[in-house]
DNA sequence: TCGTTCCTACTAATTTGTTAGTAGGATACA
DNA sequence: TGTATCCTACTAACAAATTAGTAGGAACGA
């Protein structure tokens, strides 16, 4: 009857997350810090998200002293494979081959990237052949 | 300092757009109907939503006789090309290259999509030799 | 013509997401 | 020891998104 709660990390809580995968655990402060040259947010503000996203199991704190340090409860490649496959059943019906060739046309790549999705490619098909 | 619209189409608006580029123009009940499988909606919902829809120039509508008839006022090409940008900046920090390999490593391809991919990418190769 | 049906417009409830303020405890330094 | 600083917890505000109800007009059939 109302609202459901995204299943997937909403693009603030993706932000501190990609900071904590990249940067390790944290207190708020740094994370705010990360977080400024693209977002300027009040510390509360983002002690709000972390709390939030504590509670929705995201995240992970531990006091040290005064303060929480904050590290991530969920891997990057779990958390990318999710927010993929809901793009690729959402605006391809679940085609992931759909989805691949979309962005090999649309996308500008340039001759080394080419070949590294070839070398995947080539991969894939030894796999089964 | 508060929460901004979404820059594309929510999941809702998504599966309606993709009903109307199917089926073409249609009244509300038609569009109400074709989502009933997945989606049991009251008809006042849909027509909230396809107003909605309307104010923000996802779609077009006329009257025909006593009721409105809909119809996409966006492509489903620039839509869904939006909706991937979006992904690809936000998860692949503007990579499509890395978007582009992640769907092929994970995604469970066969022979005839892999074959797909591979074409596309030599086209693209001959392109900028 | 009168009731039933169907459609629209308007209103509303509720959750999520985003941003921030206030109160109060702990800490550190003069 | 007192005062300024820093951190947390709690509260709040508000737009967006989702779902639906009510009122009222048009139309159609008996």
């Amino acid at each position: 009857m109302t609202r459901p709660a995204s299943r997937h990390p909403t693009e603030l809580e993706l932000e501190i997350l990609k900071i904590l995968w990249r940067e390790g655990p944290m207190p708020v402060r740094g994370v705010r810090q990360a977080l400024a040259p693209s977002r300027k947010l009040a510390y509360t503000s983002v002690m709000t998200v972390m709390g939030i996203m504590a509670q929705k199991g995201y995240l992970r704190r531990s006091k040290h002293g005064t303060h929480f340090v904050y590290q991530p409860a969920i891997t990057k490649q779990s958390t990318v494979r999710g927010i993929v496959r809901d793009v690729v059943d959402r605006v391809f019906d679940g085609s992931a081959a759909a989805a691949a060739l979309h962005l090999v046309e649309t996308a500008d790549l340039d001759e080394r990237e080419l070949r590294a999705i070839r070398r995947i490619l080539e991969q894939k098909g030894e796999d089964k052949p």
